[in-house]
DNA sequence: CCACAGATGTAAACACAGATAACATCATTC
DNA sequence: GAATGATGTTATCTGTGTTTACATCTGTGG
């Protein structure tokens, strides 16, 4: 539920990216929102310190969200919707590949963004896939989640259309895809010594294995 | 407030797990990390729930501890010795494979055990790799991982060694491995229903999967 | 134009958490 | 058999999530 960008009546207020119409506040759900996206430790982080923070009283915050756990659902959304269009931004899914190669650099552009997104946002990261992705699951139900959860089986059906791997992709190959990436994303976050090495290299060494052993398999 | 069980004074214990010496309480430390081993959601829970659960005042606790923080980071070691155990029952370490079916074997069996582990203490694993594993990172510190960190690359030198794999394995195979592995029980301790398969097939498909991969490249 | 209604924020309070300090008690040891 | 140190208790402090009652602002209809 957004009310951001319009004000209503009059008001010429230009947006600090958070406070629009001249409210006690001028909407407090959206700066308390972005207090906590750029929050260092979104989960460890206070109701109260947040609220007192941005000059307002804790209760007032219990008027936009049920309670705090509410709150860092709605921010654990916006953290998902931030990595589909990193996801976005590594191809397009409706144009398929025009060549084996760009099918390789789309998949390679595919686990670059899923890194880059766990290096940039480590906070985000951490609520949406820490914790056993408690935020994750939670989501899961809520969200659509074909946007994310086609663009690994989309870069894979490209190796196959343009010739790179000789079988058509399963669920299994998706599985292992991902699982590959979202282990090593997770041994970076976790500043695991050997996964530390700069991140294009680290998904190339990913996706050319990956593609390598979906070479060979039934 | 739980009044003691026990008469204090004095008494020929057996040791129910814990209770050892004829103290005030007899080793409550000990206790504590049990209860806390046992809990459902170590990270969430309060040392004054877990202390008044053992008939006994919060401060006690922090004679043992010094601080809530300091109690976990004790669990997670314990939690982390009994996946190194586990590792250990995977294969003998010091005894390198009969041949590559045995070689492959002992693989299988390791990736059975990290994934069993997070199946089967799915608190302990959530504390230790959970929350961008900062116990992991806390730990490894301090911790002697030489054990646990061996035995990954013995099993690919064991893959090697009996022809099974053309080149001696570098620490990007091991890191590989590794990735595909702790992703996958990532994945599957956040009930993502991909992963949801029997543990042993999963395991069966990431292995082979992963040797695969290593067939081929330079 | 202005009173009303609903949305928004405040003040005060409750229960609970982690943590500390001063005091009590027990087990061991000289 | 007292001294001593480890262990547990009784307050007490600060900070947090959350609720309740009240105050204020905003937009709207008579």
């Amino acid at each position: 539920m957004l009310e951001v960008p319009a004000p209503p009546k009059s008001r010429a207020r230009q947006k600090p990216v958070s406070v629009a119409r001249g409210f006690h506040h001028g909407n407090l759900r959206q700066a308390l929102l972005d207090a906590a996206l750029a929050a260092p430790d979104i989960e460890g982080l206070s109701l109260r310190q947040l609220a007192t923070g941005l000059g307002v009283t804790p209760a007032a915050a219990y008027r936009h969200f049920a309670s705090r756990e509410d709150l860092l659902l709605e921010v654990a959304r916006i953290g998902f919707t931030r990595l589909e269009s990193r996801f976005a931004g590594a191809f397009d899914i409706s144009r398929p590949p025009e060549d084996g190669s760009e099918a390789k650099a789309r998949f390679h552009r595919l686990a670059c963004a899923y890194l880059q997104f766990a290096d940039d946002e480590p906070a985000l990261w951490r609520l949406i896939f820490g914790a056993q992705g408690a935020a994750y699951r939670a989501l899961s139900s809520v969200l659509d989640r074909r946007n994310s959860y086609d663009y690994l089986p989309a870069a894979l059906l490209g190796l196959h259309r343009t010739g790179v791997v000789p079988h058509p992709p399963s669920e299994r190959d998706a599985l292992f895809a991902w699982s590959a990436v979202h282990g090593a994303a997770s041994l970076r976050a976790g500043r695991v010594p050997g996964a530390l090495m700069p991140m294009e290299e680290l998904a190339w060494e990913l996706t050319s294995r990956i593609v390598q052993s979906l070479r060979s398999l039934p």
